[in-house]
RNA sequence: GCCCGCUUGGUGUAGAGGUUAUCAUGCAGGAUUGUCAUUCCUGCGACCCGGGUUCAAUUCCCGGAGUGGGCGCCA
């Protein structure tokens, strides 16, 4: 068995049964195989030629490669077959590596670099792709969302649609990495619960078995139940479900909540973890090459659209931090509506992102709007003499991406807090338990996948950043 | 849940009370080409559904369905 090592981002590819080389190895190290024979396999995204040759644009995972088809090498036959091919047919062709021959360069325009093709001796098709396509991969015309996610399969064959994908899975990738550099460990709790987390918000029912239960909106209360059992530091990257008949830009009704728990620490501690996180994710993507190439390809499609490319810029440490009574001023010194003890609505939170285009913490938000769970200490009081608590968000901008805070570890606290917010401690037993014989002083925070990523890539709807999503009106694909 | 818009070939659009319904992309056929956003020629393909107004509705009105955006709430 042979091992090929790529150089752009050192991933070891294995030639497997359907192919010896991936296409972009064509292209970075053609070099070194000229001549020799490859088995190369894709989706063709163009043919060119009706005459005795023909030209196919093949694209892999990896990139682009042209195959060169003469008559006289693979027969008539096979020519007359591909030259009929439609497009995003499946192919496989054998033959051997060489230069391409350089393109008419116009005077005063520098020559390109070399690029290597592979001449075809012979081709195996696949798989013939129905015409017409529902949705063009490489027409430039604009397609609609609900088409494209119609067509998802399709829609992710398209370069920049493919690119948002493999920036999520490194997004995910860095923002394990930070975590688990500071001691944190991969954890995962249970998505069907027998009581609503939080109250508040709508949940989706559902029957296990005789028992009626919901899908969790959230890992918080067993997250805190870790803490109770020693666990320290656990994150968890998990479905979140949550049954609002929202229908914005920002919201789903399933969407991937990254999530920290930690135990012997606050607010404070948690954002410096957050912020460290975050600069480690932009930091390495932007420094990572195939990153790089993925902001590139997006930002391709982006200029063939006349849109503003977009810019990986690392964000400095530490994140400014704007109090909820300072926010409060600042809206008010600007004009808008609002009094201590309101929510920061979006028309309020465009007036921030005034002063504060990206990334910025909001700390110690009133107790009165915050979940039963969150700490408070006694004294803190804000401009109104109310109670303040040690609950945060991080925005970017206008957009809420995390909420987070120190937790109430003290049960008769806790206890009071559920009952001040008409919920029965009753119904959950199954987490107050988990307080009767000592909880660490603990404090975490969920971000939201999507949203960092819609701010990563430039994405407009959340929608763009989810393979499958799934919104208000849509259950399939 | 509230408010506002939109619905024309496979895809994305232009447009008007009576048109041969526009353009791009696509598809089919042909010519040319070591091509490379190929080029050129020919052809194909559409007015969301129901009701109303009208001599005439795809166009105006009402209802429905679908869909896009904003808000609330949140991540």
């Amino acid at each position: 068995m042979s091992y090929t090592r790529r150089r752009r981002c050192m991933t070891t590819w294995v030639a497997t049964a359907y192919r010896t080389h991936t296409l972009g190895q064509i292209q970075e190290e053609g070099a070194d195989l000229i001549g020799q024979v490859v088995t190369v396999a894709g989706f063709m995204e163009a043919n060119r030629g009706k005459g005795a040759i023909c030209f196919v644009d093949l694209r892999d995972g990896t990139g682009t490669t042209q195959i060169f088809l003469k008559g006289d090498n693979v027969g008539d036959e096979a020519l007359d077959l591909v030259q009929r091919m439609t497009r995003e047919s499946t192919l496989q062709f054998t033959g051997t590596v060489s230069q391409k021959r350089p393109p008419k360069a116009k005077e005063g325009e520098p020559t390109p670099p070399p690029a290597y093709e592979v001449v075809a001796a012979s081709v195996v098709v696949i798989a013939r792709a129905e015409a017409p396509l529902p949705l063009g991969v490489t027409d430039t015309v604009h397609v609609a969302l609900d088409t494209r996610l119609d067509n998802r399969f399709l829609d992710l064959r398209r370069a920049h649609v493919n690119a948002m994908f493999r920036l999520r899975g490194k997004v995910l990738q860095y923002g394990r990495e930070a975590l688990i550099s500071e001691g944190f460990f991969e954890t995962h709790t249970p998505k069907i619960v027998a009581t609503a987390t939080e109250g508040g918000t709508d949940l989706f029912p559902m029957m296990y078995f005789e028992t009626p239960a919901f899908l969790n909106q959230s890992p918080q209360l067993f997250k805190q139940l870790c803490m109770s059992g020693g666990l320290e530091r656990v994150f968890e990257v998990g479905p979140a479900f949550r049954a609002e008949k929202h229908d914005t830009y920002r919201h789903l009704n399933e969407f991937i909540s990254f999530d920290i728990e930690t135990s012997w620490a606050n607010d404070d501690d948690v954002m410096g973890v957050l912020e460290r996180m975050i600069h480690h994710i932009w930091k390495s993507v932007a420094s990572d090459t195939a990153c790089v190439a993925h902001i590139d390809t997006i930002n391709k499609y982006r200029a063939s659209q006349e849109e503003e490319a977009i810019e990986v810029i690392v964000p400095e440490l530490p994140f400014p931090r704007l109090s909820y009574c300072d926010a409060i001023a600042t809206i008010k010194a600007k004009g808008g509506s609002i009094e201590w003890g309101d929510d920061i609505d979006a028309e309020n939170s465009d007036l921030l992102a005034e002063d504060l285009p990206q990334f910025y913490f909001l700390p110690r938000w009133p107790m009165e709007l915050k979940p039963f769970y969150i700490h408070h200490v006694e004294g803190e009081m804000g401009s109104t003499g109310k109670q303040l608590s040690r609950g945060f968000d991080l925005n970017f901008g206008r957009d809420e991406l995390t909420s987070g805070g120190q937790r109430e570890h003290r049960i008769d606290v806790l206890i009071e807090n559920l009952k001040g917010m008409d919920l029965d401690p009753e119904e959950f037993e199954f987490y107050v338990a988990g307080f009767r014989h000592g909880v660490p002083p603990h404090a975490g925070w969920g971000l939201g996948v999507e949203r960092i990523l819609m701010k990563l890539t430039g994405a407009k709807n959340v929608r763009e950043t989810v393979l499958f999503p799934r919104d208000r009106r849509r259950v399939s694909p």
